[in-house]
Parts: C-alpha cells; sequence; structure tokens
RNA sequence: GCGCGUGUAGCUCAGUUGGAUAGAGCGUCUGCCUCCGGAGCAGAAGGUCGCAGGUUCGAGUCCUGCCAUGCGCACCA
C-alpha cells in the first residue's frame, strides 16, 4: 500500500500561495490563437515559411495585421501542394474581388524563397502551390537532426496541468471504462508535455463514504460465509469472486477474527487488497501516476468541514428539512443539490463536498489548469463541482476544471457483446482485455475513435494479427523501415541527410510520404489543443499506409548510390515518425514482429 | 420533460476548426507472390453527410426546429 495522500509540497508549485492569481484560458481556442509568424530564419518547416510570406504579402497589400492565412494540402493532388483560401478571405476587409487579390499576391510574394515552383489561381479564388521537391524532402532533415524535439510545441510554457483520471473507488477491479480513460488520460497527458506543458499525472482515490461501507459489509458476509454462515450480501454490495479472495487473504491473516467481527479491519484490509490489484491492472497497462490522492484524507485532515465552512460563510447556502442545500442554481445548475444529509439520513456529506475540497487542493497546489477525464455517466458532477468552485469566491476561473468525457465501451467478441467477467462478475476488467490482446492492441483500440463517440471493442479484431487490424499494420510499417538498416548494416546515426541530393525523391509515392511525415507536428498541435489524442492515431495509419505503398514500390537498398542514400533518409524519418506517434499513444514500436 | 453527447458508404469510423469532385479500414468484386518480410500491393463498385429550414461567395462543419439513439437528471458515488 502506498503511502498516503500525495505529499502536496513534494513538488513545489511556481508560486502556490499567490492571491488570487489571474484567470488562466480553460484552453487555446482558435480566437485566441495568436497569428504570430515566425520571422527568424529558424522556421519550422516549409508550411510556415510559405504561410508567413503570404501573410508578409497580404499586409503589404494593406490586410490588416491579424489576418492569418489558412494554410491547407489539398485533397486533389492536382491543387498542388498547398492550397490557401485567404484571397477569399480579404475580400471584404479590402473591398476587391478575391481573383484580384490572389494574383496581387502572387505578384507581391517572394516564392522561390519559399521554395514555390509554381503557382496558380483556380475557383473561387484559391492560391495553389507546388513546391520544389527537394526544398519539400529537406523538411525533414530537422527530424534527422534531433528527433526528440521534432513534433514539439512550446504553448504551455512550463505551466502545471494536472489531469486526473481513472479515479476508481478502490472496491473493485478496473472496468473497461476505466480503461478507456486511462489510455485517454495518458495519452493526452503526454500530448500535453509534447506541446510545452509541464504535467502531472493524478489518481484520486474515493476510499471514504457509502460504497466503501458497502466493500467492508460485503467482505465481512464472505468472511462469515467462509466461517459456515449463511451468504448474506448487504444491498448495493459486492458480488465478484474476488470479495471472496479478499475474505481468504483477510481471515488467513487475521486468525484472531475468523468470525468476522472487526468491521474496521476488514475495510482497511479490503481497501489496501483492491488498491493493490488495480495498481497490477494500471501496470499491466502501463499507465504511471505520479500523484495519488485520497478521499479519506480530505475528511482527516480537516479539508472537507473547512471547505463547507467556507461555502457557507459565502451565503450560497441554506437549510431544508434538516439537510444543507448549496444553491448551485446560482450557478446554471437546475436545482439546489444537498451537501449534508439530514440526521434522519444519517447526516453524512454528499460525495461532490469533498470533491469540491479536492478541487481546491489543485487550484493550491499551483495548478491552474486541471483536465478531469471522466465517463459521461459521471456528468452531472461537473455542475457541482464548478459551483461549488465559484461559490468559494476565491479567484478560480469559471470552467475550472476541465473535462473530457468519454462514452461507454461496449465489448464484442464472436459477434457477441460481453458483459461478464469471471473474477468480477458482473462487468468486463481492463486486465481481461488485455489477457486477452495486449496491452498495444487495447490502448491503439481505446484511442482510435474520438472519445465523445461510443466505443465497441472488437476483441477478435484486436487480436488478429493481419492487415485488417490497424494496431499490426502501423507497427509493421514501423517494422519494415527497421529491418532496412537491420539488412543493410546501416547505423541509423549515420544517416542525418547531410550532403544528400533530396531532389531525387520525386516518385508520387516518395511526395506523399514526405507530406504526410511533414504534417507530423501539426497534428500533434491540434490533437493536444483539442485533448483529442485520436488525432495521431488517424495519423499513424495514415503514415503507415503511405510508408506501405512506398515500400512495395520502391527499393531503397541496392539502387545506384544517390538515390539509396535519399531515401534511407526517407526511412529514417518514416522510422522516426512512427515511433514517435505510437510514444505518444504509449505504445511499442517494434524493430522486428 | 430537461441537460450533455451521437446520427457520414453494407459494417466500424475519420473529416485539418467554413473551402474545390466528402475520405480511410473492414466487407464485396477484379488483378498481382523468385523482391529490403506477401503479416503485403494495385484497382473497382458502393453516399439525398438523420429530416426541414436559415446564415454566405461557399455548410458534413455554424444557427433554429423536428426525428432516432446513448448517458445523466437522488438527502448514491
Amino acid at each position: 500500500m502506498r503511502p498516503a495522500p500525495a505529499d502536496p509540497t513534494a513538488r513545489p508549485a511556481a508560486s502556490p500561495h499567490r492571491a488570487a492569481p489571474p484567470a488562466r484560458p480553460r484552453r487555446p481556442r482558435a480566437s485566441d490563437r495568436a497569428p504570430s509568424f515566425p520571422r527568424d530564419s529558424r522556421l519550422v518547416n516549409q508550411a510556415e515559411a510559405l504561410r508567413a510570406e503570404i501573410a508578409r504579402a497580404a499586409r503589404a497589400l494593406g490586410a490588416p495585421d491579424d489576418s492569418t492565412p489558412v494554410l491547407e494540402r489539398p485533397r486533389d493532388p492536382s491543387h498542388g501542394d498547398w492550397a490557401t483560401n485567404v484571397a477569399m478571405t480579404l475580400a471584404k476587409p479590402l473591398g476587391r474581388k478575391p481573383r484580384d487579390i490572389a494574383e496581387a499576391l502572387l505578384g507581391a510574394m517572394d516564392l522561390p524563397s519559399v521554395g514555390v515552383i509554381a503557382a496558380d489561381i483556380a475557383g473561387p479564388g484559391f492560391l495553389n502551390f507546388r513546391l520544389d521537391p527537394g526544398f519539400l524532402a529537406r523538411g525533414l532533415l530537422p527530424m534527422l537532426a534531433n528527433p526528440d524535439a521534432w513534433g514539439r510545441h512550446d504553448i504551455g510554457h512550463g505551466e502545471r496541468v494536472v489531469v486526473e483520471f481513472v479515479s476508481a473507488n478502490p472496491t473493485g477491479p478496473l472496468h473497461v471504462g476505466h480503461g478507456r480513460q486511462a489510455a485517454l488520460g495518458d495519452a493526452i497527458s503526454t500530448l500535453l508535455e509534447w506541446t510545452g506543458w509541464a504535467v502531472d499525472r493524478e489518481f484520486y482515490y474515493n476510499d471514504a463514504g457509502a460504497q466503501i461501507a458497502n466493500l467492508a459489509k460485503s467482505t465481512q458476509a464472505r468472511v462469515r460465509e467462509l466461517a459456515g454462515q449463511a451468504l448474506e450480501i448487504p444491498e448495493g454490495g459486492y458480488h465478484g469472486e474476488y470479495i471472496r479472495e479478499i475474505a481468504q487473504a483477510y481471515i488467513a491473516q487475521h486468525p484472531d477474527d475468523a468470525a468476522g467481527d472487526d468491521l474496521a479491519a476488514m475495510q482497511a484490509f479490503a481497501v489496501a487488497a483492491l488498491r493493490h490489484e488495480q495498481d497490477l491492472d494500471l501496470q499491466a497497462f502501463g499507465v504511471k501516476f505520479n500523484t495519488y490522492y485520497l478521499e479519506s484524507s480530505l475528511y482527516t485532515d480537516g479539508r472537507v468541514n473547512t471547505t463547507v465552512d467556507a461555502l457557507r460563510a459565502s451565503g450560497h447556502t441554506y437549510e431544508e428539512e434538516g439537510a444543507l442545500f448549496l444553491r448551485t442554481t446560482d450557478f446554471g445548475d437546475d436545482k439546489d443539490r444537498v451537501m449534508k444529509k439530514s440526521a434522519a439520513k444519517g447526516g453524512d456529506y454528499t460525495y461532490f463536498v469533498p470533491d469540491v475540497a479536492y478541487h481546491v487542493t489543485k487550484w493550491e497546489r499551483g495548478y491552474h489548469r486541471a483536465i478531469n477525464v471522466q465517463g459521461a455517466d459521471h456528468h452531472s458532477t461537473i455542475t457541482r463541482v464548478r459551483a461549488g468552485l465559484q461559490a468559494l469566491d476565491i479567484g478560480i476561473p469559471k470552467g475550472y476544471p476541465d473535462y473530457v468525457l468519454h462514452q461507454m465501451v461496449t465489448v464484442m467478441k464472436g459477434g457477441e457483446e460481453v458483459k461478464i467477467s469471471k473474477r468480477a462478475g458482473s462487468y468486463v476488467t481492463v486486465r481481461d482485455l488485455i489477457d486477452e490482446v495486449g496491452r498495444d492492441a487495447v490502448r491503439y483500440f481505446y484511442l482510435m475513435r474520438r472519445g465523445d463517440s461510443q466505443l465497441v471493442f472488437d476483441i477478435d479484431l484486436a487480436r488478429s494479427q493481419s492487415e485488417e487490424n490497424p494496431v499490426y499494420y502501423v507497427q509493421m510499417a514501423h517494422a519494415r523501415m527497421s529491418g532496412i538498416f537491420r539488412v543493410g548494416e546501416i547505423d541509423v546515426a549515420t544517416v542525418t541527410g547531410e550532403g544528400v541530393e533530396l531532389a531525387v525523391l520525386s516518385e508520387p509515392a516518395e511526395l506523399e510520404l514526405i507530406k504526410q511525415l511533414l504534417d507530423f507536428p501539426s497534428t500533434v498541435r491540434g490533437a493536444a489543443e483539442n485533448l483529442e489524442p485520436h488525432r495521431v492515431a488517424a495519423w499513424l495509419l495514415e503514415t503507415a499506409r503511405a510508408g506501405h505503398t512506398w515500400y512495395h514500390k520502391h527499393h531503397v537498398l541496392g539502387e545506384p548510390e544517390d538515390i539509396t542514400r535519399a531515401r534511407l533518409v526517407l526511412a529514417r524519418a518514416t522510422q522516426l515518425g512512427l515511433a514517435a506517434g505510437l510514444r505518444i499513444l504509449g505504445l511499442s514500436a517494434p524493430e522486428r514482429m
């Protein structure tokens, strides 16, 4: 069992005691994004260079300084490598026809300096650019020179953010919904790290309250059953097989209480056993948390009481029929919520009160951004927790914390829905999935869809080792690229691209692959800003496809030397790109399969 | 009834923050195996983007109203 709770002072905040810090926007929005164009020569890639040049020309024509040229890769290759719609968007502010503006822009741009070899005006005013192949391929060089930096951004400026996920009650093994949270939370955390945030992954244990009491009574029922009494699992208790195992272990270690009279001891024992079990589940899944926070500690250290007192003082509470209410309707809820039950109902605090106290600690621990990953069935907590934080009026911004909700998971096997697990009884566990299909496949399947669509986990597909399984398809692409260096006995460290004529990478499949790889940084950025790891999964699949296509069509080894040298650069870049994407999602990048 | 989601190819899903002829995988059909790994590749068919309005140069994407569907709406957590 871990020492609990996480020591809030273990990692000093930047300024934990600053009074009422300025509110931070919850997340960058399109409208917040500074239309900044790098003006130095160390541009991230060609796209940025081209964008900057378009912006420069646009300003020269009198466009407002904050106009942001949108650059995109046309679906139709005949439209060039990059296209922009600035001429259309500038039509109104400049009071000119889009096509006229497009023409003027072309005249004002220094095309060769950004690698453009052909540009034309199409349709209502699109500007299409075709890049010099060699110029395009040189965009891969920074990747080879510094693989660890490729795709990273500094959006967070090192600010601290806490991502809370899984946060299961220690009342049973983790179920498939927790698994989705684990995969999502871990990938979102990694994405935030890649974009310049100082991330802490936190697990909040609901180890207090009614569910834990139920756990204790369920354990007691099993202990007594083992002592020869009739089994009487209490209402709302836990029926899973694992409770019996815990009871057996309890009796073995507490021979003096074979009758099951010490409820407190059984509770402590069961919680410890299940926390250990959940740790093993997470270990099997490869998810690590920096901090664990125990709900029970909020009671023992007085934070719950402090929070309740502060809420009372805020004037947003009232008593009715012996219960204490928080007037959450002051903050957009549709009805007020009970904070403290009436004496007749036991007089306990309802669950969201410690939750509010807990989120106060997040703020006080210096996290001015907090993200909670939860199942959609916990949706109703959002309004309550936020209302509580607002009622306290201690400078916490309105949208704090941020929530990423995911929809339910159903598991399919043999064309039928799987609903039960042997050990847990009433639900399928993460461990069941990992045992069936392996960690990598579980992670990928969890992450390949948007969180807010329901997920059907197809065990048969996930365990199939063929091209129809996207995990194998992606990992195979990486293994193939690795295989080139293995077979050619080439040390990848020698593949730097320096002095290599990359213009020979002119085959359509090569250009396609290069452009796909160059998309990686913006994919990472978009995925991080929107907290949507599935974008990386989609990128991986497309990149793998482009890689397989290229690999099949063109040989790297055994070609004329200049071609081999250039293609080794592309193979290395593909290998690195795939490995980076896989790493973000928490998957391995095997060298051979 | 109210709140939050979701409705896109036969199936499972993307859709670059409003762009050009809506994409991918699987499935189906047609081809291709002496190759750095065929655990692969090339191609084809397949769509009134739930329905109806609206906003504008332009809508799968934004707005409104319906329809279907998932979750939630406790002095449970």
